[in-house]
Formats: structure tokens, C-alpha cells, sequence
DNA sequence: TGAGTATATTACTATGTACTCATATAAAAC
DNA sequence: GTTTTATATGAGTACATAGTAATATACTCA
């Protein structure tokens, strides 16, 4: 694995080791959400909400779609679930 | 997902979101390494290697084996390379 | 056009943490 | 016991980032 590539891989896991975006990721397992959903959802707040939401896009961890004046957030692919799952899974060791 | 059980996934994922730390990880690969080995393969001087694997044995991530003046650390379980395989195979994408 | 709504961004504060140097602890060898 | 070697830790600095309030942008609708 070289340097580079090292680093982003450590980007993706500093991503995913925040309990505010790991709730953000838990609300989109029903599927796509607007940012007022996923305030409801997550009890955090818009603009605090909004930049994790940046660090989920960034990372490629989430999708973002917008229509009209609503941008919908959606998981990027199945495989970020899995990795929580599997993260899930070890705690119980 | 509870609140805690939140917390403590967030935890491990943040220990991993480190280069240095995939490093370590990564040497441990082949097994077993004491510090000083671990020294030679992540290029890490000894006092910021010995923060680093006290942050990865807290979290579970590996496992530490004193022996004489030495102190051998391993994978604490195949679940976290498989982590690493998981979240580097999402980068082709 | 103007008011209202949804989301993003700016500016700021507070906290966390990676890194380093120096020192402490612990075990081995003499 | 003293010295040497292996590892851990205390203290300090620099930097990153989570959270928040206020404001900006983008869109919709009357």
C-alpha cells in the first residue's frame, strides 16, 4: 500500500470516526434524506449537520443529489454499512 | 445502535483514521513486532510509536505481550486487515 | 419583485490530538 | 549496585476540527 494511498484510507476511517456522522450514516440506511429529515433524525443541528455532511461527501461516503431547493443524501455504495457492521461485530470481542 | 455502542465504534474507526496507525498495522501484517522493530518499519521514532500503539491496544486493535524488557505487539483479531481490505477496495470506486 | 424556505458558508471559540524532547520505569548484563 | 537497553510517560507546542451564531446563497411561490 503505498503513502498516498495510505492517506486516503486513514481520510475515509477519520470520516467514519465521529459519532455525529456515524448517526447521520444511520439515518440514510431507510435511503435518501434531505438535511431537514436528517435534523430530525439526528438531533444535530443545521449548520453543524451540513458541514459533516461536506466531510461524508468528500470522503465519497455519502451521495449528494439536488432537486429544487432539497438536497437529498444518500450512502455512496453498500460497502460503508459493511465496514460499520464489521466494526459492530468486533465490539462484542 | 445505542448512544454508547455509537460511541465506541466511533472510537475504533477514529484509531484507524491515522496513517501512522495503518502503518503500525500494516507491519504488524507478518505477524509479531516488538517497539524497535516496529521503529525500522514505520519510520516513526520511539516516543510517537509508543503513543500510537497505546491508542491501538485501548481500542482493541492490538494485542500486547510483554516478554522481558520487550514488548511484542499483534493483530488483536483478522476482522481489523479485513477492515482495511474492505475500505481499500471502496477507493477504486 | 419580494417574502419565505432550504441549505451552505463565514468567523469564531473550545477542545482534542499528533509530534517532540526530556525524563522515568523496567529489565538485562556486567 | 552500576550501566545499558527497551519502552512508556510528562510537558509543551502546533495544528486540526467539532460546535455555534450569524449571514449568504439558491430556490419557490405569491
Amino acid at each position: 500500500m503505498t503513502e498516498v494511498t495510505l492517506g486516503l484510507v486513514a481520510e475515509r476511517f477519520k470520516a467514519l470516526g465521529e459519532p455525529a456522522r456515524l448517526r447521520i450514516l444511520q439515518a440514510l440506511c431507510d435511503g435518501e434524506r434531505c438535511v431537514g429529515e436528517l435534523e430530525e433524525g439526528t438531533g444535530l443541528n443545521q449548520a453543524n449537520l451540513s458541514r459533516h455532511l461536506q466531510v461524508l461527501t468528500a470522503t465519497g461516503l455519502v451521495k449528494r443529489r439536488k432537486e429544487g431547493q432539497f438536497v437529498h443524501y444518500s450512502h455512496a455504495d453498500s460497502q460503508v454499512m459493511r465496514l460499520c457492521e464489521v466494526m459492530c461485530g468486533r465490539l462484542k470481542n
